[in-house]
RNA sequence: CGGGGCGUGGCGCAGCUUGGUAGCGCACCUGCUUUGGGAGCAGGGGGUCGCCGGUUCAAAUCCGGCCGCCCCGACCA
């Protein structure tokens, strides 16, 4: 006899995520680990969000996820909104193409060897991959352009991984190609992306700036670099009015000098702030298209190199430059696009008083409205769940205590600032209560 | 890769100088009390002291080697 159909159906099916902080994984601790130094590093630690594994080497729990994907989310949309098309490339790659490029004597490439002896590498970004397949797919003009993109993880063997999550050996990168018939043309899919990328900062809620950037190993004739400034920045960007640079490209342009303590530029004094490269574009031209033969054939008949570019986005460095940046004294304050949940509902009580059934129903009633909503239904007292919910940052806070029962009201803490705003009606219609929920999130940073 | 520091229960630490088989705070488990800003009392569980070797009657402690991790610098998304 087989499995009886009600075998499958023994627990219960959640076709939204349990957001019910007493089953959650969500470990968070008081202290810091000992060697952290990052502001970053310590409160994601101690929020729940990451663990360490080794050097450079982290796991993002649950709630930690949930805000990296938010990320993704964000960068996914706009990308597809100037035409790029999602695919997914292997890590681990042959290193034939890493010998033509000659990037296989990077000494931050990982190279290792399979049963058989082939040589292979684990890839620190794909430009080597993505030319291999479009050498092999792309034949005619009428192929391009192309804007390709994965999120895939990177490997990187680091001199030295440090900042938690800031600089790691293993990492999600978003990357995505452009593939032109000329310059011209690589030109216009770099400024599309230029668009993308501002919308994308924009979005994410971070203080960044566009800057002339380096273009370092990718090789190539420009590049630009997303700043996100932040104290445990590892690069250093000079700021005046209407002018932001990375300070090494700086110093080699005209005009930026050098003076005593300071720097100045057209004899302006500019001002230097650390911060985080959070993502970067580059003009490849045909670095990449040459060594790897990826042509096209012209309406002439003429085979011709492909003109390329690529564009990196780090989200882990977008969650860890968030942190950074808005962490206060009490932990992290997420700007709302980028919140593991958009209210944390906590109970003040015993499990089966009238106040905890109360945030019971609002839970459901939350949940069932499509709020994203982590409920504190743990059995423990007010301190602990209130200085948690300042550590995890979660843009709204609501609370429901025997004082909601007594004045109707459930109150609502804005996170940043941890500003008391004005509280919501405890019995309402469940369309009213959504609708002043959402009017106080549209009202959040 | 240079310089510095650190590895003792999940987290933070003491013990090491002067060898005698491990302790504190938090967390965790049980019971009772408590419940609007990190509670109280009582009871309890968990560590081959990073690894290997040496010295010694005896090593967390002394000696040698190795591994791991962090910070500063160089480098790097």
């Amino acid at each position: 006899m087989g499995p009886e159909a009600d075998d499958f159906h023994r627990g219960p099916i959640r076709s939204t995520p349990m957001t019910r902080l007493s089953e959650y994984l969500l470990p968070t601790e008081k202290q810091a680990p000992a060697d952290a130094e990052a502001v970053s590093h310590k409160l994601m630690v101690r929020a729940g969000l990451i663990r360490q594994m080794g050097a450079g080497m982290w796991t993002w729990l649950p709630a930690g996820w949930r805000v990296h994907q938010r990320v993704v989310g964000i960068v996914r949309e706009e990308m597809n909104a100037i035409g790029a098309q999602e695919m997914l490339m292997p890590v681990l790659q042959p290193s034939e193409p890493w010998r033509k490029t000659g990037r296989i004597e990077i000494d931050e490439l990982f190279k290792l060897t399979d049963r058989k002896g082939s040589e292979l590498v684990l890839a620190m970004t794909h430009e080597e991959a993505v030319t291999f397949h479009v050498a092999q797919t792309v034949r005619s003009y009428r192929d391009l352009p192309q804007i390709l993109y994965h999120f895939q993880v990177k490997e990187r063997d680091e001199p030295r991984p440090r900042a938690g999550v800031l600089r790691t050996r293993e990492f999600v990168m978003k990357d995505s190609y452009s593939f032109d018939r000329d310059q011209a043309g690589m030109e216009d899919r770099y400024a599309l992306h230029v668009g993308a990328y501002d919308r994308i900062m924009q979005r994410t809620g971070l203080r960044y700036y566009r800057v002339e950037g380096d273009v370092g190993m990718m090789g190539g004739t420009g590049a630009h670099e997303y700043m996100a400034p932040c104290a445990a920045g590892e690069d250093q960007i000079l700021l005046g009015e209407g002018y932001a640079a990375n300070v090494e490209v700086a110093l080699a342009s005209p005009g930026v000098e050098k003076v005593g303590e300071g720097y100045t530029r057209n004899g302006q004094p500019l001002t230097l702030e650390p911060a985080i490269e959070i993502g970067n574009i580059f003009k490849l031209g045909t670095r990449y298209s040459e060594p790897l033969g990826a042509t096209y054939l012209d309406e002439s008949g003429a085979e011709l190199a492909i003109w390329m570019a690529s564009y990196g986005i780090g989200p882990a460095r977008i969650v860890a430059a968030a942190v950074e940046q808005f962490a206060d004294e009490h932990g992290i304050s997420w700007p709302r696009a980028l919140a593991p949940f958009a209210v944390h509902l906590l109970s003040v009580g015993k499990p089966g008083t009238p106040e905890r059934e109360a945030a019971d129903t609002l839970y459901a009633t939350l949940k069932d409205g499509g709020v994203e909503v982590l409920y504190d239904d743990r059995d423990l007292g007010p301190g602990e769940k209130f200085a948690d919910a300042e550590l995890l940052g979660c843009p709204l806070r609501l609370t429901v205590g025997r004082r909601s029962l007594e004045s109707g009201e459930i109150e609502a803490q804005i996170r940043r600032g941890r500003e008391q705003a004005a509280g919501l009606p405890l019995d309402g219609e469940p369309a009213q209560l959504l609708g002043a929920v959402d009017e106080l999130w549209r009202s959040l940073p």
